[in-house]
DNA sequence: TTGGTTGAAACTAAAATGGTTACATCGAGA
DNA sequence: TCTCGATGTAACCATTTTAGTTTCAACCAA
């Protein structure tokens, strides 16, 4: 395949480093964190802000979330920053032959299958919230 | 993201091509009802075959099922065609920066949920035998 | 022996990703 | 008000993956 891209993993990194830090949080100080360069963390906090999860400061800069933590579940990061279009993680191949019996009926059929363990990994991903995912790495890094 | 690649709905065509056809499955046959070139066929056949999930007959021609119709999951197929690495759906940034106590620990929390989440849709994918699959797809084109 | 088939290599085109540079714009503080 | 740092984009680039195509040697059954 492809794996699901690391802006899902990375989007997860800035919003933990926003609820963490004490100072504000620029492009250029998340992306010493993440390790990569600043543009990267701008477009996907782009992103993160056209859900609803955060706000910038344009000019003086630094991001702020606008939900509270218990508010945010992965489902709703992995959503915004697109890492698939809603109902789309399988890809199907285009235009089965019609005439033929398997190939008329095995989209629909198929499609049914995938949506269930598409909706699977999504029910997975709506029962952890932000909240808990920050709890975890204080104690690490507490410990 | 990206989606899961179209090797994984072409490789449940195959199958259920060879499940339901009386005559020898060819690659050229099968091509016709993908829609799609034979080679393409016979490279994900080949992943089928090392996957002992099917037998070709070389010379001759034609393709058969190794094992009985209710033995073969969607997991099998899905992994059979290497959708993904194992453990591998979701893409981890890499090296986050060890100094930030986020960046030091995140990964390893996040990879916990990544894999919870990736087994809830494997689950999903095991739960499918081909058998039921088909069974739908006859009675589709049954009625 | 011949014809149809498989298996594999080599190549192409398209798309997605991650990364980079450059720059206009904004806004808070000096 | 001016300046400096930060954001938001656009434009580019390299790499990887995918799907598709052509070509051809090897194989085997009739």
């Amino acid at each position: 395949m492809k794996k699901i891209s690391s802006r899902f993993s990375i989007a997860v990194h800035i919003l933990s480093l926003i609820a963490l830090s004490p100072s504000p949080c620029t492009s250029d100080f998340i992306a010493e964190s993440v390790q990569t360069n600043p543009v990267i963390i701008r477009r996907i906090i782009g992103k993160l802000k056209k859900a609803g999860l955060v706000q910038v400061r344009a000019g003086a800069g630094g991001a702020y979330l606008q939900k509270g933590l218990d508010e945010i579940t992965l489902l709703d990061v992995y959503r915004a920053v697109e890492v698939v279009e809603k109902d789309d993680l399988f890809n199907f191949h285009d235009h089965p032959n019609p005439k033929c019996p398997v190939g008329a009926n095995i989209e629909s059929v198929f499609r049914t299958k995938m949506l269930q363990a598409q909706a699977a990994l999504e029910h997975e991903l709506a029962q952890v919230t932000l909240q808990q995912l920050v709890n975890e790495l204080s104690e690490k890094s507490g410990s």
